[in-house]
DNA sequence: ACAGCCATGTAACTCGTTACATGATTAC
DNA sequence: GTAATCATGTAACGAGTTACATGGCTGT
């Protein structure tokens, strides 16, 4: 339980996974990660996970309990009091960083003047395609989470990707064609 | 010029500002970088790219050089052959990335239940003005870059960034809407 | 038997940031 | 004169990654 000291925004988003009721392992953590925040914040390496649970638990914003299943035994954690406290008084924080992207096909169609127009069409080719692929998980995601009122919020926010996915791969298949149609 | 060594994107993405021709000194590189790469990448801190100049230098990717004005010395760089072979090397890898968002309004919105309905629409609001903001940054951005053939590609960037800004917008206002509309 | 998943962690390292330190030039 | 901008770097640190190490459980 050690002092207020400002914690990395990566560390609230798992704190607030464990905020929707369930005592989950670092495992499961993992996995609730990869399969939501991957979307528009991280997906943190699995040793992360462990390191940042751990100094949660040493905050005393979540504890942990060794779980004596059939042999195995698994350290499951669960949302302290302190822990939920504060994780909404940074939630009521006003947001004072804007979104960042970090776009590799944006950055190397700025330089297509190196490639060519050819090359940069494959590019987006592919982009389009990884792009359809992106938007079929978070579908599967969106269909995972259903109409729970539990997770409405959750919900909105798949749905604000799926929504993104939309208008990036209608923007991307513009600017493909604006290169093709090229003298 | 040490041997060859897979480098970060930051490193090819400050190269490929050289790459447009000009000498530039580390103070002016940060400036593109702010006006640029900012929007689809990052805005390393200006010791990163002193630092990342030095490494690309080391590599023999750039060349340095020290200008002397009246009285105070200014060291521009220049990109090197090596450096433009390179840089198009690195253009021509399939993109094997998908593009990364981090959004701390997505994330918080993840976790409204925590704070309700009227906090996650007034952290909205917020944040279409935000976008505002950024949009004019990226309008005036656009207008610098002009229509110019060497910076047709650039061009093309901002362009899509201003249709990402738009749609986001859309996105937001539809999203707020329908948390307003809640019994 | 073997593959694949479940499960937890440590160590070494890189990227990138903030804080620190310094000083010249320009515009008001 | 003084504030803003131009200009360059070093040092300490934190966030996050990959590689390493270990082992149980499950289905074929």
């Amino acid at each position: 339980m050690s002092q207020e000291r400002e914690l990395p925004a990566t560390s609230y988003a798992l704190l607030g996974l464990l905020s929707f009721g369930q005592e989950l392992s670092g495992y499961e953590v993992k996995q609730w990660a990869e399969s939501t925040l991957r979307f528009y914040w991280v997906a943190p390496a699995m040793s992360q996970v462990y390191s940042e649970l751990g100094r949660l638990a040493e905050h005393g914003l979540v504890a942990g309990r060794d779980e004596a299943g059939a042999g195995r035994t698994v350290r499951r954690y669960r949302i302290t009091d302190a822990g939920r406290e504060r994780l909404r008084a940074w939630l009521l924080e006003p947001v004072d960083d804007f979104p960042v992207l970090k776009h590799p096909v944006a950055l190397k169609l700025l330089l297509g003047h190196l490639t060519g127009a050819a090359a940069a069409r494959e590019m987006l080719e592919r982009y389009v395609d990884a792009l359809g692929e992106r938007r079929a998980d978070l579908v599967a995601v969106r269909a995972g989470i259903g109409d729970d009122a539990t997770f409405a919020y959750p919900a909105k926010v798949a749905e604000w990707g799926l929504a993104y996915y939309d208008s990036e791969r209608e923007i991307v298949t513009r600017l493909l064609r604006s290169l093709s149609t090229r003298p």
